[in-house]
DNA sequence: CAAGCCGTGTAATCGGTGCTTACATTCACA
DNA sequence: TGTGAATGTAAGCACCGATTACACGGCTTG
C-alpha cells in the first residue's frame, strides 16, 4: 500500500540533533542521539496526522533523518514500532483517566464511575486515531505489549472496583454487576467508536451535539442501573 | 505492507491464449466472463479470510486468473474494490436484519426492537471482518457508495420507527427518545466491536459466555428504558 | 458478410513499502 | 590504547497500487 501516498513533507533538515557527546555538534554525528525515541515520536505524530495506516517505517526514518534500514535496529518490524506508539498512547490515556478521577468526589463511587466514563469519551474523541490504535487489534497485536495489557487490565479493575463500591453503598439497583460492567463498557466504547467512525451524522447527531449527547447517554445508563425508590438494592 | 505476504498461489500458467473465438470455452478466452463479479467475490473472500487489510488488487487478480492490471478496468482503485465488497456485505447484513424482523412478533415494537439488536449482534459476531468493513471508515469511504449509505440510513430509520412505535404504545419510560436511540445504538455497536476487537477476555467474559452476555446486556438496557410501575410514560 | 470501433484483457514499468544482508562507523570498556 | 558491541549506511529483494502502450475480439454498422 502506498500508505496514503504522502507527498512526504520531509523536514528541511536543520536538526542540531543533540549536543554531541563531547564537543562540536559537527553537523551530523554518525550515531543518532536517541533514535528509538525519535522514531516513536515520529510514528506517534503520523498516527495523529493520518491514522495508523499512515505509519511507515521509511517515513519515520525520513523524519528522523536516518536511513530506511536504521529503524530495524530498534524495532523488529513495523508492527513493533506501532506497538511502541500504542504504549505511549495508552500511557497518556491512562494519565488522563487518573487525572479526571483525582478531581472527582472521593466518596461517591457512582459519580466517580460516571466521571471515568466521561474522561474515557473525552480522550477518545480528542485523540481518535490514537484511541483506535489502542483499541482495535489488527492494527497491532495487543498481546505483544505487556505494558499495554497491564495498563488495560488496571483500567478494567478500576472500573470494576468503582462499581463494587457503588453497589456496597447501595447506590445500585438489583442488576447483576458483571452485566452492568459489560453494558457500561460497551456503551462507552460504542459511543466513542461511533464518533470516531463517523456514524453520528447518519444517526441524526450533529457535530455540536455530540458532547451533550455523551452526557445524556451516560446519565441515561446510570439512571437505568441506579437504585430506584420502590426497589431494594439486592 | 507485504499485505500478509501470501505465498502467492499463482496458477500454473499454461495460457496458450488460443483463438477459441467462437465455440467451446476451451482453454481460456481472452475476455473473462464477468471479471468484475469474480473480483468482488475474491475480495469478499479475502476479507473473510484475513480482514480488509488482506485485500490486494493483485491477489484478487491472481484468484481471478487475470493480469495485475486487469482489475483497474473495473475499479478505479483498491478502495473502489473494497467499496464494492462493502456493498455486498451491507446487502447481506441488511437481508439478515429483515429476516430476523420477519420472525419477530408484529405487534410488539419493543420486542422487535430487541430482536433487531440481537440480529445485529449475531451478524456482526459471525462476520467480524465484513462487519468491520461496513462499520469503520478509513477502510473505505462510506460516502463513495450511495448504496451503502442508503442501506445504512434505512436501518437507522427502522430502528427509530420501532422506538417511536414502542413509545406510542406506552412501552417506554419518560426518557428522551433520541437519547435512547443513540444509547441503544452505542451499546450494541460497542458490544459488537468489543467482540471483534478481542476485548472480552480482558473484561472477564469468556468465549462461551459472550452469547448469554449479549442477551443479558440487551435486557439490562431495555429494562432501563421500559416503562416502570410508578412512572407515567411521559 | 465484412470492417472496424471499443471494451477488456496483457505486458512493462514506476515509485512506494517492509525487511534483510553486508559493510562502515563510533562508543564504551578492559 | 585497543577492540568488541552497538548502531548507523548502502544495496537489494519481493510485494504492492497504479499507469501506459499495446493486443485481442465481440459488437454494431454499412
Amino acid at each position: 500500500m502506498p500508505r496514503t501516498a504522502k507527498p512526504s513533507p520531509r523536514r528541511p533538515a536543520a536538526k542540531p540533533r543533540r549536543p554531541a557527546a563531547r564537543r562540536a555538534p559537527a553537523e551530523k554525528p554518525y550515531h543518532h542521539g536517541d533514535l528509538r525515541r525519535v522514531l516513536v515520536d515520529a510514528a506517534f505524530d503520523l498516527v495523529g496526522e493520518a491514522g495508523a495506516g499512515a505509519v511507515s517505517v521509511r517515513e519515520a526514518a525520513r523524519r528522523a533523518g536516518v536511513s530506511p534500514g536504521a529503524p530495524f535496529r530498534h524495532f523488529q518490524s513495523r508492527d513493533a514500532l506501532l506497538a511502541a506508539v500504542a504504549e505511549e498512547a495508552q500511557r497518556r490515556f491512562r494519565a488522563e483517566i487518573d487525572k479526571a478521577l483525582a478531581k472527582a468526589p472521593a466518596d461517591d463511587p457512582l459519580k466517580r464511575f460516571r466521571c471515568l466514563g466521561r474522561a474515557y469519551l473525552d480522550w477518545a474523541m480528542r485523540n481518535p486515531t490514537h484511541f483506535e490504535v489502542i483499541s482495535s487489534r489488527r492494527l497491532f497485536d495487543h498481546g505483544k505489549s505487556a505494558a499495554v495489557t497491564r495498563d488495560n487490565n488496571e483500567v478494567v479493575g478500576l472500573t470494576e472496583s468503582l462499581l463494587k463500591d457503588a453497589h456496597a453503598r447501595g447506590q445500585l439497583g438489583p442488576s447483576d454487576l458483571k452485566q452492568v460492567l459489560i453494558g457500561a463498557r460497551a456503551l462507552v466504547y460504542g459511543f466513542a467508536r461511533m464518533a470516531i467512525d463517523g456514524h453520528f451524522p447518519r444517526w441524526g447527531v450533529a457535530e455540536g451535539e455530540v458532547d451533550r449527547m455523551a452526557d445524556a447517554v451516560l446519565d441515561l445508563f446510570i439512571s437505568g442501573i441506579a437504585r430506584r425508590p420502590g426497589h431494594t438494592s439486592a
